[in-house]
DNA sequence: TATTGTTATACTCTATAACTATA
DNA sequence: TATAGTTATAGAGTATAACAATA
């Protein structure tokens, strides 16, 4: 039997477990909501919603991409999607001629709005019925900290290229 | 303006996004690591994983179907590929002629025990950096019932036929 | 020369429905 | 008749690489 180089530590294996497999289910539960409720996938409801808080509604491609953690391809597919719908608009980005700002319409935020009701109404019913206000903080103020954390090097949709040799 | 129709309850918003936010960019690490360290995907690793827990290391099909959040038929591709190349088994069922059991080999395991270490370090770095023992242990006991009542109406892999009028 | 975004492409995954076999 | 699992099929989503335009 070889040594183990360390011993698996059974509380924290336990903790990221519950939390893999309760988001797991939550965003099984959340999709199909979405789909009935305002025919969106999860991932275009991720950046709609993304939108609608950042400033003016707007964000650049590659920022985007980033947070919602995708290839730019992606978002360019998803942002195709999402315009030809009428959910966003793009323009070049006034600063930077290369770049191009995606933002919400006031038709992408009505969807947003009607969407939301019946998106808490399963979040309440799988998760908080589960959980009172107080734990609801203490979550948040657990996660908080490791969100900021994983954001601090966020996976960049943009990989810089290799320094060649 | 349209008047809400009830106010949005920004404690348990946080709680959720939050969440999904670190479900969403713990999963993709999760992911890329599995693919470097043991050419498993995420789905892959779980099958793998909770047959490693079951007892005898095999389960029922659907009921793995049910654990995984899949079609069946999702199931049959995952475990077809897996079986080629040789981390699990399937043979009939003992008690049930109609039924597949699936069970994990010893190369199966040999490949979950090599790949836990980077799986934990992944794991370690972005999750538990941020926390202590004790917020592991607040975490596991604020998700367990969340889990818990999640699972009592699993979404059934092979949904009842709808009755007939 | 590096970066932004798009396009072309190839591939993986997923679900639905039809089908077979057993209960 | 209902359930277990597979198969056929079709569609959606994703990433990689090549490309055009700007910094």
């Amino acid at each position: 039997m070889t040594e183990p180089t360390h011993a698996v530590d059974p509380v924290r294996l336990r903790a990221y477990f519950a939390l893999i497999e309760v988001s797991g289910l939550l965003r099984h539960a959340i999709e199909q909501q979405l789909q009935a409720d305002g025919d969106l996938t999860f991932v275009r409801f991720q950046i709609l919603r993304r939108l609608q808080l950042s400033p003016a509604g707007r964000q650049r491609m590659t920022d985007l991409a980033d947070a919602i953690v995708f290839s730019r391809s992606g978002l360019t597919y998803q942002a195709g999607l999402l315009e030809k719908v009428g959910l966003v608009v793009r323009n070049p980005s006034p600063d930077d001629e290369r770049g191009v700002t995606i933002a919400i319409t006031d038709a992408g935020r009505a969807l947003v709005d009607a969407v939301m009701p019946g998106h808490e109404a399963v979040v309440d019913r799988l998760l908080f019925s589960q959980l009172s206000q107080d734990d609801a903080r203490t979550l948040t103020a657990l996660l908080t900290p490791v969100r900021d954390h994983m954001r601090e090097a966020p996976p960049r949709s943009a990989r810089p290229r290799r320094a060649r040799s």
